[in-house]
DNA sequence: CTCCGTTGCTAAATCGGGTTAGCGCCCGAT
DNA sequence: ATCGGGCGCTAACCCGATTTAGCAACGGAG
């Protein structure tokens, strides 16, 4: 097909050394090694003009690594979440010559067992687990081959596994604190989880610690729920529904929608009610879906820091592969990153209108 | 770390023979090299019980093959659409035991060069290059050390590369079907290009032929286009002012949007309008985006097959790998993808109201 | 009895680098 | 003249597989 790659030993030969001297050069040992000067450029010159790159399979052989990390999630399909973090996380890996492959489980356990080996079998760094949407997974026992980090993900079971997620707790509060900062006081309702700290949908870590900071920045100003509506499932369409039954019983002056999906749903239903955002229900949200820019008013919401969280799970990654002496018995660092509130136009002062 | 991983010398050692007899046992050329029933057996057996599973990096290194292919596109985090593709791509790749890089240009041709580089020296076995929106690209020539395939993406100059592309005129052609079928034959305009074969943003492959497609299939049934309006951009906020503006000088009975985001743009321009989707207008896209199942009523729209596309160009890539006796010269073939129709509710009958 | 061919297996080379042990040379000190 | 030691470099082995060339044992033909 094409011309045969340069080696190592072209370039020794071209330099007129041994191939070991060339390889101590390239490698930058050659000067404890006390290669002289001479030689150093002959061989450096030599490595140039032939274009030389070494080969990572050999060298992979080796030394058993491969400069590549491995990128496992349950799905990578799921809106642009996914590959946000993906670009995060293959960014990060540039910057330090590696490469990413990606494989993608879809939840089942013999798939993810397989392309592990997979990953194994080519010699993986280290491993990211990822979730698309943040919950407990099993981890794999197989992991422990490899350095490993989760993403978006807490394990089931403890294990010295580090984990990155979003400040979820912290995105409440945010949350909160935007509409208590425009002068809301009453009339506040949830959509898709709460208003009591169990009504959650199943295995929702988002849920659960974004309901949390709500009812602590709330609690924090003596502010109660006024109510909510947990959704079995973060889409429009419940945000819909959810929205019309609230609203054929109380008359909200402002809603904490737990995604922009369920906003977008509570937006036709606010629409439909003839009830307008901002002036008389504000709306924040979380995630910062594309579509909170796209709807009219455009949302207010915070923001699911999806390729920071992506950068920080290599990062971390990174530092378990240097450091090798992890202490298996000791629970990995849970890293948390933070959600910025994106402000726009879904949030004003309550009127003088009647409240709920 | 681990315990070290089974080697072949192990399950040669524990079957009692070479690592020649028990590589030839496991790589099924043990028949034709006439190794006996018994040491096949025993052969068999100990790497079953040792679980051994070849170090694909010495593989690797021996064959000079990887079992790996390189995913290349200009970006994977513009909406869910690189997603799907990558996941087609990581499914067709699976079920034969290859793994995929992945890795992002941004554009930038130098990036792309690195890029290029890292997945040579990884002994990739062939290279997807991909584009995030149909266009032409510049090949590099550094591309031609491995089999390669475009995916929705065709050369600027001509090259022996096979491209992948979604059937777009043919789609051009449907969208404006289901107008006609609906019986509308008046007051049908685009928004996003048009209504002259020229009006169309720069570069996009995808608004040529679209375009193409909606005067054939108009053309033959005898309709004209009654207007059209290019959008820089085909994002909402262009959809909305170039269906305002339209709506000024025209009461249209149907539109041909040139994406879904356009099309919401458009609905919401025909809400402030007073406007009824399909009572007064329907309404028909291109993409199948998310959102066109989400905005009401829910956008009929000839989806773009990323999935189908991913697979298309891994299944393609292994026709190429197979072959390699390809004429340099002789231009790459085009495979088209169809593109699918999505029924929905924004098409109606043309009501008995003015036309435009 | 010798020669030859087949059968069944293995030694050794190979891929392209990294790494260890050590070789030859020159210089200064004894 | 001899010895010791630093200097500058290289031979040889290693990683874990594949592949080529060929060896030993056996049986049948001449």
């Amino acid at each position: 097909m094409s011309p045969r790659r340069v080696t190592l030993a072209d370039v020794a030969k071209a330099a007129g050394v041994s191939r070991t001297t060339a390889s101590l050069v390239l490698s930058g040992r050659g000067r404890e090694l006390r290669i002289s000067q001479d030689v150093e450029q002959r061989v450096v010159q030599a490595a140039n003009e032939l274009q030389y790159r070494p080969n990572i399979v050999s060298v992979g052989l080796r030394t058993g690594t491969s400069r590549t990390i491995g990128f496992i999630s349950d799905t990578v399909a799921t809106s642009r979440l996914a590959g946000d973090m993906i670009k995060g996380a293959l960014e990060a890996a540039r910057e330090r010559g590696f490469m990413l492959f990606i494989g993608e489980t879809e939840g089942d356990a013999e798939l993810e067992r397989l392309l592990l080996q997979a990953m194994h079998d080519r010699q993986v760094d280290g491993l990211i687990l990822a979730s698309m949407f943040t919950r407990t997974i099993k981890v794999p026992k197989s992991i422990t081959a490899a350095p490993a980090v989760l993403l978006n993900a807490l394990p089931e079971q403890p294990t010295p596994l580090p984990a990155i997620l979003p400040d979820e707790v912290e995105a409440g509060r945010r949350a909160a604190r935007v509409l208590l900062d425009a002068g809301h006081r009453d009339g506040i309702h949830l959509i898709g989880a709460g208003p009591g700290i169990g009504d959650v949908p199943p295995e929702s870590v988002a849920a659960v610690e974004r309901l949390v900071g709500i009812r602590e920045a709330l609690g924090e100003a003596g502010v109660k729920v006024a109510g909510g509506r947990t959704c079995p499932d973060w889409q429009p369409e419940h945000g819909f529904t959810a929205t019309r039954d609230l609203l054929e019983t109380a008359r909200p002056r402002a809603l904490i929608c737990f995604n922009d999906r369920i906003a977008m749903g509570a937006y036709q239903a606010l629409d439909d009610a003839g009830l307008k955002v901002p002036d008389d229900v504000s709306v924040v949200s979380f995630d910062d879906h594309p579509i909170a820019s796209w709807i009219r008013p455009r949302l207010t919401t915070v923001a699911l820091p999806h390729y920071e969280l992506g950068r920080k799970a290599v990062d971390v990654l990174f530092t378990e592969i240097d450091n090798d002496d992890t202490d298996p018995d000791r629970p990995g660092d849970v890293h948390r990153v933070p959600m910025p509130l994106r402000s726009r136009e879904s949030i004003a002062s309550p009127s003088a209108a009647q409240s709920g």
